[in-house]
DNA sequence: GTAGGGGTTGCCGTAACGTCAACTTCAAAC
DNA sequence: GTTTGAAGTTGACGTTACGGCAACCCCTAC
């Protein structure tokens, strides 16, 4: 049974325009093309569809749709969901930032009351161009290796996945044993877990000791990374920031 | 004292492509341009940067920016903050929804093993095409609102600044007297919500108790609304949900 | 014969620039 | 006087995931 272009987007949710545009850049092939143009749908194409919309749903683009459903093993799947998340962590963060900055900027122009116009940015006057300063390194890093995820090799794949989980493990462990931060053991996992971000982005060592300050600063990294151990994230960035500055370049 | 571009550039730690596309825009327009097309700027134009840029930081689009600047009190800029605001909790929020989601993704990929490649998604055969269903009401409605932010009376303005505070503040006072959520007078506040919600998006009966709910659930919002009290929001909710089932259509 | 309800293929527009390409201008160095 | 290099200019295309035209085709019911 082969359905039309019309009958497939009512049943899926997405417009004409969109089965279109997935025709067109390959993501999804009708079935058969009639030879007066038109577009037919089997089961197989919708199956895939679903898929497609399922993983588009959870924010992948869709050249990443792409890739997972080509390679289609659960491995490279839950690979690559790991790292979006850790992409939407952080994005997350940045907004909450973003919404700290906004609420005392208001709080400014509160402040200062009736401003006459040329002084409504008065606060901001005494610190001008200090934009050379600003702090950069997370996203734009972050969003653009975020494409080159195509290039994983199946060990590279296995430690997208498993490798923080692992490091965490290990660290638990060893804090309970009552190491300290700058032994040996410690340092080799810290090492690992910076193996294992380098596969999303290379932090700097300020970069890098700032992402150990973020998950202790933000709760929901630390719900993910504690297990119920508020204290470990803290073990965590003190071993990283002895890591960055002993092994990292400035 | 007239800079070129690429000193402005430096100094303000943006691109000359940047500025070059500013001026495209009529966003900031050099002091003076020479006969050879070289753009030079004065002092006033780096405050107008500055500005520019401090807005452009907050998250605004240059769209907004150049709104703002044009308006320059410090009353619509408050208002506009507020309203941002708004929109990167609202985003969080969305952000945080698909962080639960892709986790639980992940679990059922997990829970599935090495799965078949043609079972990997065997998980949601079970709901095919329920995308008909997806809720939608957060997001574009609300993101189309945004742009239309330029129409605002002096008067929507004021109730776009002040108007949620307000509400909470009223709201408050009335709970502390035992007040039942079915009361006039709390169903009067919360018509006052919804119009000053109405500014932003207008939502329907389902969203309007969906944004209760959300209120709620979520931290962030609760932070802000309770302002130390937790059990204010769910009395907000309550009384959302009464007016929303009494006076919203279906 | 025609109106209507599908379908098709272009092509432009979106936000905020990055990234060439092809060219001009200016001042210092030879 | 000329070369060279740094810095400037104006296009124009690319990015994301489509929306929204326009112009045209195809089939069926009246």
């Amino acid at each position: 049974m082969a359905w039309s272009i019309a009958e497939v987007a009512r049943a899926s949710g997405v417009t004409a325009r969109t089965l279109r545009h997935y025709h067109a850049i390959g993501l999804l092939v009708p079935a058969r093309t009639a030879p007066n143009g038109r577009r037919y749908y089997e089961q197989e194409q919708l199956l895939r569809l679903q898929q497609i919309l399922l993983l588009r749903d959870l924010g992948l683009s869709l050249d990443v749709v792409a890739e997972v459903i080509a390679h289609r093993s659960s491995h490279d799947t839950i690979a690559v969901l790991a790292r979006h998340k850790e992409w939407l962590l952080r994005e997350q963060l940045r907004l909450a930032q973003l919404v700290r900055t906004v609420d005392s900027t208001i709080e400014n122009l509160r402040k200062g009351g009736e401003m006459s116009p040329e002084k409504v940015f008065e606060g901001f006057e005494h610190n001008p161009y200090e934009a050379e300063a600003r702090e950069r390194w997370g996203d734009e890093a972050v969003d653009a290796s975020y494409r080159r995820i195509q290039g994983w090799s199946e060990e590279e794949a296995e430690k997208a996945r498993t490798g923080y989980t692992r490091v965490h493990e290990g660290l638990a462990a060893l804090k309970a044993e009552g190491t300290a931060v700058t032994e040996l053991s410690v340092q080799e996992l810290i090492q690992q877990h910076y193996e294992v971000t380098s596969l999303f982005w290379t932090p700097t060592r300020e970069a890098y000791k700032g992402l150990g300050q973020m998950y202790v600063d933000d709760e929901r990294f630390r719900q993910n990374i504690g297990d119920g151990d508020d204290s470990l994230v803290e073990y965590l960035r003190d071993a990283m920031t002895v890591y960055a500055d002993n092994r990292l370049d400035a």
